[in-house]
DNA sequence: TTTCTGCTGTGATTTTAGTCACACTCAGTT
DNA sequence: AACTGAGTGTGACTAAAATCACAGCAGAAA
């Protein structure tokens, strides 16, 4: 959570662009509802998603049944690309946390696209740039820190996310926020329950508020 | 330490174009013995950084001092890319483990190839997305697993990096790889011993030589 | 309504890994 | 040859977090 030194001014370049060659009216709207598979581990990309509304979780399944979750992504958003540029394999499965909207883009046309338009080429260049660069800072942010600190921080990213579709709330159950933090539910229970005797959230309807964004900063800087 | 699903063709043909448009007699070679820094945290990138000879640690110290080892790169590879397509800063500073030959492009030299040679675009594309789902790949075998597994997953992995170039050696100290796998020099240390009671690792001349690669992968799958 | 089912909250206990303290080895000085 | 410093090895202790066990609650289904 250090000062972003990524331009924003990017950010909205590459909307731009993707919106040029991508407009959501040319393309049939998929729609997921909560708990909804948009794809699994193991299948070959058809596509790519263009995630216009909501927000999904993208996790990997351990032996004993724990999710670990990699990534949230909130619309607007585009995932599926690298696995159409390597031709590999999804090693992660995508749930919708919220209902979802979802424009395809067939693999082929993606490509054809992508490998004939230098601008389009480009900004994906520059997508996977920030796309790396943020996945480095999480690395950093959560490694070395325990469980508290690790969930401090997670809340601040989450409510960036989700902050910026508008509800406020962050859509997670205990079980899926440990998941994402790398602990167990009880331990996230409990200190879940201590932020809120903290003041520091609150948990009305098993959705997370923030409240208080500078105390969990501290707590996340206490271990950096 | 899945089953690699990457085409090993396209690091073929990721080498190939680089030496087309960064032929290495061409560009002044920069030496850096070992524990020598190449780029420091925060500062701004001045070019590619063409690794040619040798491998370097990125890492970022925390507060108390430790340094928390993010990747380990062996030659041939090249860094920085990343924080000059995106005019962004370092967050990492990056160390010779042995001597190191770099051949240093330019930034405006690099930029304006890239972005004028599609082929050029096109090759550290796919290398961004490789490396992006190696990135991947690392979270997945590292999260949720105790410091054992992590160990073993660690040295599989450095093995694979350090074996390519010969030596295979893995020139690691117990601190460098406590901050590598997250842990602390004592645990480490504690494990490793462990390791070469058991007859899976060597460890003369304070480098470490990976003896039985099953058991380690076996250790490891334990807990993924 | 009753009965599931999945989620939350919390206590007690155990396991894991980190902390502290100190000794030993080896390479490079002085 | 003694001195230094960095890296290693290990024991004792402590702290952090996982596991186990169970209770309560709300919404969906019968």
């Amino acid at each position: 959570m250090k000062n972003n030194s990524v331009p924003e001014l990017s950010q909205k370049e590459i909307q731009e662009v993707l919106m040029k060659y991508f407009p959501p009216e040319e393309f049939e709207s998929i729609k997921f509802s909560r708990q909804q598979v948009i794809f699994y581990e193991k299948e070959t990309a058809e596509g790519l998603y263009f995630i216009t509304k909501g927000s999904i979780k993208i996790f990997v399944r351990k032996k004993d049944g724990r999710e670990e979750i990699l990534r949230v992504v909130t619309a607007p958003a585009v995932i599926g690309y690298k696995h159409l540029l390597t031709a590999t394999k999804f090693m992660t499965t995508a749930i919708a946390l919220e209902p979802v909207e979802v424009k395809m883009v067939p693999r082929e046309m993606f490509l054809y696209l992508v490998k004939n338009n230098s601008d389009l080429m480009e900004t994906f260049l520059t997508l996977l740039c920030l796309d790396d660069i943020e996945r480095e800072r999480q690395l950093i942010d959560f490694e070395y820190k325990p469980v508290r600190g690790r969930l401090a921080d997670a809340l601040l990213r989450l409510d960036k996310l989700f902050g910026s579709t508008g509800s406020g709330f962050i859509y997670f159950s205990r079980k899926e926020m440990a998941g994402y933090i790398g602990s167990v539910r009880e331990t996230t229970t409990r200190l879940i329950s201590e932020f809120r005797q903290e003041k520091i959230i609150d948990t009305s309807n098993n959705r997370i508020k923030i409240l208080n964004r500078k105390k969990l900063l501290d707590i996340s800087n206490l271990y950096s």
